[in-house]
DNA sequence: TTAACATGCAACCATATAGTTGCATATAAA
DNA sequence: TTTATATGCAACTATATGGTTGCATGTTAA
């Protein structure tokens, strides 16, 4: 049971689900067409992305065909980043306003970083 | 610039997302506290998270305060996930059926799951 | 001024990850 | 039955990642 975080790192896997949402129940081999990397490469990401039950597989004869499974997505939305949520409906109007007149000595404004320059 | 999904694969970034939710403007040493791991780690993350945008940082004297910055979880939500959330709907109510009932040869139940076992 | 504290930088290590290639097996079509 | 197609499994490789330790530097407090 992969993470559904870990398996949304990945670029390619957010394309295949892309695909997926463009043409839900595609192949291995139609899902392979026009990516720059083997069959095998698509099938590892397959693999990691159903482990993390973004995607669901019905085999047909001798085609796997593998379809979006959008409840983790959800999931994620709502109990994780959802909590969020008001934080950032806030940030979007005064978030820099926020840091910016956070409580500062009054002597240095910001040194060091310049000195401890690259962060 | 980290992406953001490659930042919130890792449980320890999350952990610490959590905890600046909890309580923001924490120094490095206080984030520190009570995490099993080196404090230099401790910072790796927030450097990775900084990178990805997802915390602002403001030096105060010795110390530098870490600040949530929620702003790319919502565009992640909005701009990302959004787009399945019709979908998601519909699988909360019948996913489970669309799939079963994809139109199948009615000569093999499902064979290859058994023969091709562990995926 | 000296000592303690907060952080940064760099080198290093072990393991995870993303990719490859080769070959085996199951299904479908000729 | 033979051939082509679709997929799986395994071994291997290169690099990314998460962690460590040691030391340097800047800031605060005695």
């Amino acid at each position: 049971m992969t993470d559904v975080f870990a398996a949304l790192a990945d670029e390619t896997r957010r394309a295949l689900l892309d695909r997926l949402f463009i043409k839900n129940g595609q192949s291995l081999t139609g899902l392979h067409q026009g990516m720059a990397m083997s069959r095998q490469a698509v099938a590892k990401h397959l693999h990691i992305l159903e482990s993390a039950n973004l995607v669901s597989v019905h085999w047909q004869g001798r085609e796997k065909l593998h379809y979006l499974n959008p409840v983790p997505l959800g999931d994620i939305v709502h109990r994780w980043v959802g909590k969020f949520e008001d934080a950032r409906i806030a940030a979007l109007t005064d978030f820099k306003q926020q840091i910016e007149s956070a409580s500062r000595p009054s002597n240095s404004s910001q040194p060091e970083e310049k000195r401890r320059a690259g962060q």
